[in-house]
RNA sequence: GGGCACUUAGCUCAGUGGUAGAGCGUUCCAUUCACAUUGGAAAGGUCACAGGUUCAAUCCCUGUAGUGCCCACCA
């Protein structure tokens, strides 16, 4: 029996075990040994456990967010294919358009170099290069952390094929009739030159200024001065006693801004009587319900804001000034002429880019749009009302309640979604266009046809992950793996990608995509911030797995915080987990001493007896802890029985037995103590897999049966 | 403007319809023991506040206060 050294040294062993572990082949499902006999009547063994990886995106290195979710998903995957299921494992990468070419963007600037000057091909190439490196260097990352991912089945969401899959459903959703092109108004983000979808805009509250104008006959209020030029027309509700004495439709003549207009009064029961005066007139062109009004009443729409935020040459003497200087300017004039009736502190809330904090700017722009309360064509039902279905029936379940009554409220009120943006890094949206005709496919229908500028949102093809994944796969893995089990995932994410995941799995494939939601929560710091670059206050899993060992890490980010709720990571908790490493790795050391009197038929005493009953008992409730996916408290359970009734107790209580002249008796001992500390590892290798693998190798300890080797990675639970 | 969550030991957090738990910290004791990356012990909480349901509430219900978060095209 070879020797322990001092200390389990993780630095290097880990790096080695995680070798052992690739080269068993145990991490893809084709390889597990779950008929073997050391699983004797396995009942799992028919059985498939899939968890699809949440590509990280693959724009730089992993934070401790990512070792949550890697931690996480391992366990339930470790301990599923313990326990005999088929465990797959898919792991991943995202080209997360938006994202990555903000932070490419970034870098640009950094080196001194133009983001548009540069040419679209060679700024795509350049991202693309970029990506990539990352995407190789995060997934060295995510082996470091341990995760049992079956590598040979790895995605990429720019992949030939995914892109395919993808191109696909496009389709399939334009012949439905659920995509559609249209002008409509799209939220602009003035700084990023792309339009964003409503989940990509955030709403600050904002100090603002409530201008009450003289409007002709009529004082109407507004918070955006500089958009009003070209206003024409001017509601009131029907039921406005205030203007009872106007007519609907009646024309009158008003001294504008910029001279005299012809204005037009429509009575509309959309409007709120108890806000302003009661009256306002309409901007089509920047404001989203007027131009709900303009479309109900065809009016005009005249764009007065450039892409850039500066005003057109409507705005006359301001035109081409930007609308953040020209507001108190044209306010200052419009005082001169007597328009400026009075002023208002006015708080509210202001759309702003979720990147970037600038204000957003809702334009007109031809864009793609996925209707999501429509009906198909084809018939059945709307996206909307597949996923609320799947969700109610229980098709698809949460681990945290709360969050199904999310999704269900934000399904309440979804509204079409904008699908295109105008970047570069992405799937570039198959549809061709000549003269007012409109082609949908992957290649160029002939001579004379552009495609889209546009690419997809990213979460328009990573929403057809799972489904993406598994076709493009080994042949039957859609099949074997499809629906998976959990989607393991942040709460930042619900809407953003497990909704459209739900959508786009039941709409291609008629199955919710996943049975389990499981969503954990965002890492704090100690100060509850939410960790960010910008902040400097990251916490970089590998370099504390450098220093404390990756098993601390795991055990540090799972125990003592449920599901959903948002952990604060400190550097004493995962000290105090690497202490339980070194305990472990000294109970080894210790009943390593004893192996050689390990082998006896006799009968346990009485005592040994109720200690295995105990045992019995920590294992049912670990079990049990971990089917309810309670990981921390199956962590906290196994951990404190490990350290406080094995090593504190027991061992002390056994050392006379072990060390008695009665050999038989110490035979008995060591027997019952074998039992009970490879129990012990094999319940502690989901949280903790590098040390329990050494040390289950270094003990050589079998199960009864085990006759293919003695991995502890394909023990049997 | 809607909605949700949280408020438990000095700190960070678990947990449960039956007189409260962990880690870290604090105090005292032990030390040629597998382990000082240790062991034993101790101090420390009216489980935010006020009502209600119940034989019994920290846990269920209602309200109040504070904190945090999500959603939202009202000028």
């Amino acid at each position: 029996m070879e020797e322990l050294p001092k200390h389990f040294d993780h630095k290097t062993l880990e790096p080695e075990i995680y070798k052992r572990w690739e080269a068993s082949g145990f991490f893809s499902p084709d390889n597990l040994p779950v008929g073997r006999s050391a699983f004797g009547g396995n009942p799992n063994k028919d059985k498939a456990f899939t968890i699809i990886m949440p590509p990280p995106n693959a724009n730089g290195s992993l934070h401790i967010g990512h070792a949550l979710f890697v931690t996480t998903q391992d366990i339930m995957i470790r301990y599923k294919r313990m326990a005999g299921f088929k465990t797959l494992w898919l792991p991943g990468a995202d080209h997360a358009g938006f994202e990555t070419q903000v932070v490419y963007t970034k870098k640009i600037e950094k080196e001194g170099r133009r983001f548009w000057e540069i040419p679209r091909e060679q700024l795509y190439n350049e991202i693309k290069d970029f990506t990539l490196a990352n995407k190789t260097f995060m997934e060295g990352q995510l082996k470091a952390l341990g995760a049992s991912a079956d590598w040979s089945r790895e995605k990429f969401t720019l992949d030939e094929d995914i892109k395919a899959v993808v191109y696909d459903t496009f389709k399939m959703l334009h012949d439905d009739g659920l995509i559609y092109r249209g002008a409509r108004i799209i939220n602009w983000c003035p700084k990023h030159q792309t339009s964003l979808a409503d989940l990509e805009v955030v709403h600050p509250e904002v100090a603002d200024t409530f201008y009450y104008l003289k409007y002709g006959p009529f004082t109407i209020a507004t918070a955006r001065p500089e958009t009003k030029f070209g206003d024409k027309y001017v509601i009131v509700h029907p039921d406005d006693q205030r203007y009872a004495q106007f007519k609907d439709r009646e024309q009158f003549d008003v001294e504008w801004i910029n001279g005299p207009i012809k204005a037009t009064l429509i009575k509309d029961p959309m409007m709120d009587m108890t806000l302003g005066t009661g009256a306002m007139t309409i901007t089509p062109w920047h404001s989203a319900e007027d131009f709900d009004l303009a479309q109900k009443y065809d009016l005009p729409k005249e764009q007065i804001i450039d892409w850039t935020g500066k005003l057109l040459p409507i705005a006359g003497e301001f035109a081409g000034q930007h609308i953040s200087k020209a507001r108190a300017l044209i306010v200052e004039k419009m005082k001169g002429k007597g328009l400026l009736v009075k002023t208002e502190p006015y708080t509210h809330a202001v759309p702003a880019c979720y990147k970037c904090g600038t204000a957003v700017e809702p334009q007109i722009r031809p864009q793609w749009f996925l209707a999501m309360t429509k009906e198909p064509k084809k018939g059945g039902k709307s996206l909307r009302d597949l996923a609320v279905e799947a969700v109610n029936s229980g098709a698809v379940t949460f681990t945290t309640d709360r969050f199904r009554l999310d999704f269900l409220r934000w399904m309440e009120n979804l509204r079409d979604w904008n699908i295109s943006h105008q970047i570069v890094w992405g799937i570039q949206i198959p549809a061709w266009y000549k003269g007012d005709e409109i082609k949908i496919g992957e290649t160029s229908p002939g001579e004379g046809w552009t495609q889209d500028a546009d690419v997809f949102s990213t979460w328009f093809s990573s929403g057809q992950w799972p489904f993406a994944t598994l076709m493009t796969n080994r042949p039957g893995d859609f099949e074997k793996f499809y629906p998976t089990d959990v989607m393991e995932t942040g709460w930042d994410i619900l809407f953003f990608w497990v909704a459209r995941m739900v959508m786009f799995g039941l709409y291609r494939t008629g199955k919710a995509p996943f049975k389990t939601v499981y969503l954990h929560g965002l890492v704090r710091d100690k100060d509850r911030q939410k960790m960010s670059k910008s902040k400097d206050n990251m916490v970089d899993p590998l370099g504390v797995a450098g220093e404390y060992g990756t098993d601390a890490v795991r055990m540090a980010l799972v125990s003592g915080n449920a599901a959903g709720t948002d952990p604060i990571i400190s550097e004493d908790k995962i000290r105090g987990y690497r202490n339980f490493t070194t305990k472990l790795w000294n109970m080894a050391k210790f009943v390593l001493q004893f192996t050689d009197v390990f082998e006896t038929n006799d009968g346990v005493t009485p005592r040994d007896e109720e200690v295995l009953h105990e045992l019995e008992a920590v294992k049912k409730q670990v079990t049990s802890y971990l089917d309810e996916y309670k990981l921390h408290l199956a962590a906290e359970s196994i951990y404190h029985y490990t350290w406080h009734t094995v090593a504190d107790k027991l061992i002390e209580e056994y050392k006379p037995r072990l060390n008695s002249v009665d050999k038989a008796d110490a035979a008995i001992a060591i027997k019952t103590l074998m039992k009970v500390f490879s129990e012990c590892l094999k319940m502690l290798h989901p949280f903790m897999p590098f040390v329990t693998e050494e040390i289950w190798g270094k003990l050589a300890l079998r199960s009864p049966s085990g006759e293919e080797g003695t991995m502890l990675i394909v023990e049997k639970w």
